[in-house]
DNA sequence: CTCCTATCCTGCGAGC
DNA sequence: TGCTCGCAGGATAGGA
């Protein structure tokens, strides 16, 4: 479910259900393993934390608290909600009581998101070597072309590297590279400057647009009240081997680029 | 360094 | 209908 646009819109429907007062009275853990998760104690210690704010950096959730920050990823299946009530759902790993009786839960059926807490002045390693979000003004043709130009593996892989850039998942590559006409397998190397402005380009305006239409659902939902983004409706390419593209009519094809599945049109992707 | 593979885990759809 | 198989949006360790 989760790349940069799905973890954003969980942020703002985060930011939007807590408001400016929400206060921790509990967190009650699983007894199964995240990929990470925070040690029974220290869950215990948050009783009494502020919530004062919630930022995404890359596909991470930080949960500003007056007792540190929270952490979370959501993996490939993690989902948070609001419930009214303590309605425990099966794999839900982290329930947060707040003050106004309300519960923060999350839920993760594979297991591959993370939850933890790190002390003010600490951070969690895995954010330590992330390359920069996609939307600034340093992100340009020159910019990509200097990380990537002389990469033999397929930009669309170089693409997804978290440590050059952050945010792209499997979905939105191989949309981005569509849209640019970019064949997903061809190296960085042999990518033109103009093209990787193209690039640069289009990262920004499928993340965007992505965002701006909620993310996409394709199999949970995920927003934080349980509504869906609408994006999927506007895949180009993912998920649509054999059907025709949307451009030329060309049969979309499918292959496997880093253990991922990859689309591509023939015809408009040189 | 760079590139690639396997792995963590459950659920679901395709195919028989 | 029920079974097995393969695959799924991420991140990371380890080998070549």
């Amino acid at each position: 479910m989760p790349e940069l646009p799905e973890v954003e819109i969980v942020c703002r429907g985060l930011r939007d259900h807590l408001g400016d007062n929400a206060t921790i009275v509990s967190i009650e853990l699983s007894v199964h393993p995240l990929r990470q998760k925070m040690p029974k104690k220290a869950a215990k210690s948050m009783r009494g934390a502020r919530i004062l704010g919630v930022q995404r950096r890359a596909k991470y959730i930080l949960i500003q608290t007056s007792k540190g920050t929270l952490v979370s990823h959501l993996g490939m299946t993690g989902s948070w909600r609001i419930e009214a009530s303590p309605v425990a759902k099966n794999h839900d790993h982290v329930i947060i009581g707040l003050s106004d009786g309300r519960f923060l839960i999350y839920n993760d059926p594979r297991r591959f998101g993370m939850f933890d807490r790190f002390a003010d002045g600490m951070i969690y390693r895995g954010l330590e070597h992330l390359g920069p979000e996609p939307f600034g003004d340093e992100i340009t043709g020159v910019w990509l072309r200097d990380r990537m130009g002389r990469r033999q593996a397929p930009i669309k892989n170089l693409l997804m590297d978290a440590r050059l850039i952050v945010g792209v998942g499997n979905i939105y590559a191989s949309e981005i590279l569509f849209r640019v006409g970019i064949r997903p397998q061809k190296p960085g190397a042999r990518i033109s400057e103009a093209s990787y402005e193209r690039i640069a380009s289009a990262i920004k305006e499928v993340l965007r647009e992505a965002i701006d239409r909620g993310g996409s659902s394709i199999d949970d939902y995920i927003q934080v009240d349980g509504g869906r983004g609408e994006f999927q409706n506007f895949l180009q390419v993912y998920d649509r081997a054999g059907d025709p593209c949307l451009k030329c009519g060309a049969k979309i094809k499918s292959l496997t680029l880093g253990g991922r599945s990859t689309y591509f049109c023939p015809r408009c992707q040189k």
